[in-house]
DNA sequence: CAGGCATGCCTG
DNA sequence: CAGGCATGCCTG
């Protein structure tokens, strides 16, 4: 027999922090690494060429069946199943010739104790993305794109994929482009359950200059559409800028009750987005900022 | 700008089944890999030595709280948390030097359709086990022992640790061994959800004739006392030796109730196994270009 | 697709 | 540790 001895057994042999991924485990706190890994500016900012997104919703599918994602106007938030190609529209002004901006697109966490690790995709989906013989380029990236054009890049750990802006089509005031998501928020040994935003910036080519900057909330989960409707209704019919009674833990928007509200009016569709984009983005930013205003540290459900 | 064309897009880059595990996923149906990972014997069959195994329930602990796992005698099922020494009393008679024997532990999924795939452990873990410094040789065990001597055998896939035989203590009539699991039963990438049985046999040393073979039902979990209420509920007054009868999912193995069925009759092992794995294959295709197909066998509640 | 369960994990 | 929620997924 070929045994080997030890009096110490393997029961220390793996305990493992299950917050985090693997990887984030063993990262010490001011390594290089971690410092490579910080945290990207998240603020929204339309800037110079009023740098705008949202999702489309598509209206009934042929078979009438719902769309395999949800969108949240109020709350900026989008629910969508994964790998599903969810139409991301963009609107910018005065851009002169397009070609010489482009939109980088990356996942970021929310909260402010895992904003500074990178949204790493999990194992599981990397193995079998990896099996199926397709192209390894993306196997990393937990926001990937449909669009004909595009470059995936990994800064350290922090993916992104970018595309090129495109002169808008005849007719149309925005542009339109197609992402998708390849792993859960759930994901163990990924997103882990923590909740993330995606972060659009439209940048320079040449310099890589930051000209705009729009995020949108993302949880891509299994049902999109129940999932959206817990969230409104945990909100119940929060005040506007409340902060939403979760008994447990979880965040999201508070969409604004009809009665006794400070309201603005505004002239147009088109108005009416841009003013709900900045309201959002200022409720989410005080929500990040503020303890107060939501959610807690670490995972936590969503 | 270093875009890449592409007019096809990534939408089937990766869509994948995640009933089984992201390698068991690309086994053609009848490649050598496939033929490896054939089913061990399972039956129950003490043998001459009169081989039992059992699990020793540890009364209220010091500080009077629970262990980390409960068993059901009734059931001959281990609820357990992972990475829990778990104490297993092996019973034999008759031996002669017990040095010429020694006990091998192998988990096998339970339910007839998966049986033929070793259990493995889920990428997650792995890679946790491997970041945490320590040996790395027993990263892909799922079930590990803390016995002082062991082995580590990985037939393939099929991985499993064997322990010693040793005199008995004086004035004892079992033999303790320490095993404990270091994955969760629902682990995406690994087991899936699917049950497990913790397979013992005793074994020749030096030909490693099988002497006698014992299975415990084995469920990995975060709250094992309270899944095994939840089973005897489910069970009523269960029977001794019933396995949960869920309303919802679980077992599967529809056991020989041959009225009304359309059956392949078969001739041996090696045929039953090989028609049932093209079966199984058959129903995961349609599963996936049917989405209506939403029964057949794959994972399930336990 | 709605209803509902199983189960990891968060809260007291 | 008990209570209970969130969420993937199984059943109609
Ligand atoms: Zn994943
Ligand atoms: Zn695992």
């Amino acid at each position: 027999m070929d045994m080997i001895r030890s009096d110490v057994g393997s029961g220390v042999m793996d305990a493992v922090n299950d917050d985090v991924t693997a990887v984030e485990q063993f990262i010490p706190v001011r390594s290089p690494v971690a410092r490579l890994g910080s945290a990207p500016a998240v603020n929204r900012w339309p800037g110079v060429h009023a740098f705008q997104v949202t999702v489309y919703q598509r209206l009934g599918t042929p078979a009438g069946r719902q769309p395999p994602y949800a969108y949240s106007r109020a709350a900026g938030k989008l629910y969508t199943d994964m790998l599903v190609a969810v139409p991301f529209r963009f609107s910018y002004t005065a851009v002169g010739d397009p070609r010489r901006l482009e939109i980088r697109a990356q996942p970021v966490y929310l909260d402010a104790q895992h904003v500074q690790n990178p949204v790493r995709r999990c194992p599981h989906h990397q193995d079998a993305a990896l099996m199926s013989n397709v192209q390894s380029q993306h196997v990393r990236h937990v926001l990937q794109t449909q669009h004909a054009r595009f470059r995936y890049d990994e800064n350290g750990d922090r993916c992104s994929v970018v595309v090129p802006l495109e002169p808008l089509q005849p007719a149309t005031d925005h542009y339109e482009v197609l992402y998708e998501f390849t792993c859960m928020n759930t994901c163990v040994g990924g997103m882990n359950r923590r909740r993330i935003l995606a972060l659009f910036t439209l940048e320079e080519c040449e310099t890589g200059q930051v000209l705009g900057r729009q995020t949108i909330e993302v949880k891509v989960c299994k049902c999109p559409h129940r999932d959206l409707k817990a969230d409104e209704k945990r909100l119940g019919l929060g005040r506007i800028g409340d902060k939403p009674d979760r008994k447990r833990r979880l965040t999201s928007s508070p969409p604004a009750s009809c009665e006794q509200r400070l309201v603005v009016e505004v002239d147009d569709e088109e108005m009416f987005r841009a003013v709900t984009e900045v309201r959002d983005s200022m409720r989410r930013y005080r929500r990040r900022v503020n303890p107060q205003h939501g959610q807690a540290p670490p995972p936590g459900r969503q």
